[in-house]
DNA sequence: ACAACATGTATTGTGCGCAATTTAATTTTG
DNA sequence: CAAAATTAAATTGCGCACAATACATGTTGT
């Protein structure tokens, strides 16, 4: 046969990315749980405490997310009194998404949460920077090969 | 205020592997829709090609799923022909996964997967496995911290 | 033997992700 | 300016993840 190294789980990297991608949102949920917040929720709010009034579709750009997801998503973050949705008044196609008050006081206690994670990751702030500059260059190599929709090797078919 | 940076969204470690997990499993869907197949089946089929009548418990230890995940997934395997599930006959509690024949014939397919990503993902193969090896150590810390449920900075209540 | 406990799987319910389609508003074009 | 094309959200449907619970089978201690 041919080489069977590859299709080994432990060969794989994409099974640790995504393994390690599971457990660190396992170690926020117990922290996030506090702010009463998931994971995506809690990203979405991390760009609002950046800036207020962002559209959908810039979360989404953001986060590589779409309406199918973030919708959804805004709509439990709205009923939660954590944000307000409004269509925009120069382009009645865009919805703005702005804090309410109990979204911008959430902000304080989430100060803790990144500081518990950098402690956990057990890495040191040089590992830390390293290690997400290369997981960066991964990322943009991928989505540039998904954003072309072209092969690497002939697909066999 | 005390220090923005660590909220701030591209400082976060844990968002650039949530999106390289993301990006990576939306880089196999094309290929193993020519398996029909998912990413999480895939993962299953790759341990069964390894080692056949593997109980549920032992896949979830190995791909770190509970049964919530792994019972439907695999009766979906199971109605599309690939595996089969049958009870133990010397513990009555476990079942065993077996691969169908279609599932063995399934991996001479399965071969061009990891080949096609190993060169979509621009890495040399001392860097993917240098990356591998830093996120597996990450991984390993980051369920250690799990399992013990203990805290690493006081959880300001 | 049998009650207490442990173990392996299944079920229920919630929240993502994402493809595909739909709807409404805006822009572009002939 | 009206028809066609584009764009932003919403909707639908399916498959994970995972907590919590239920249930049946095994094991242990007395």
């Amino acid at each position: 046969m041919e080489n069977d190294a590859l299709l080994r789980l432990d060969n794989q990297l994409c099974f640790v990315l995504y393994a390690c991608s599971r457990g660190l949102t396992k170690t926020y949920r117990p922290l996030l749980a506090k702010l009463d917040i998931t994971y995506p929720q809690y990203l979405v709010m991390l760009i609002l405490w950046e800036k207020d009034g962002v559209s959908i579709k810039a979360l989404g750009e953001k986060l590589y997310l779409d309406s199918g997801t973030l919708t959804p998503l805004l709509k439990r973050l709205e009923t939660a009194g954590l944000v307000e949705r409004r269509r925009s008044s120069t382009d009645e196609r865009v919805v703005q998404i702005y804090l309410a008050q109990k979204g911008v006081d959430l902000k304080k206690k989430a100060y803790a949460v990144p500081e518990t994670l950098l402690c956990r990751s057990g890495l040191t702030v040089d590992q830390f920077i390293g290690l997400k500059t290369e997981l960066t260059a991964l990322l943009e190599r991928i989505r540039a090969f998904d954003a072309a929709t072209s092969s690497c090797l002939p697909e066999q078919e």
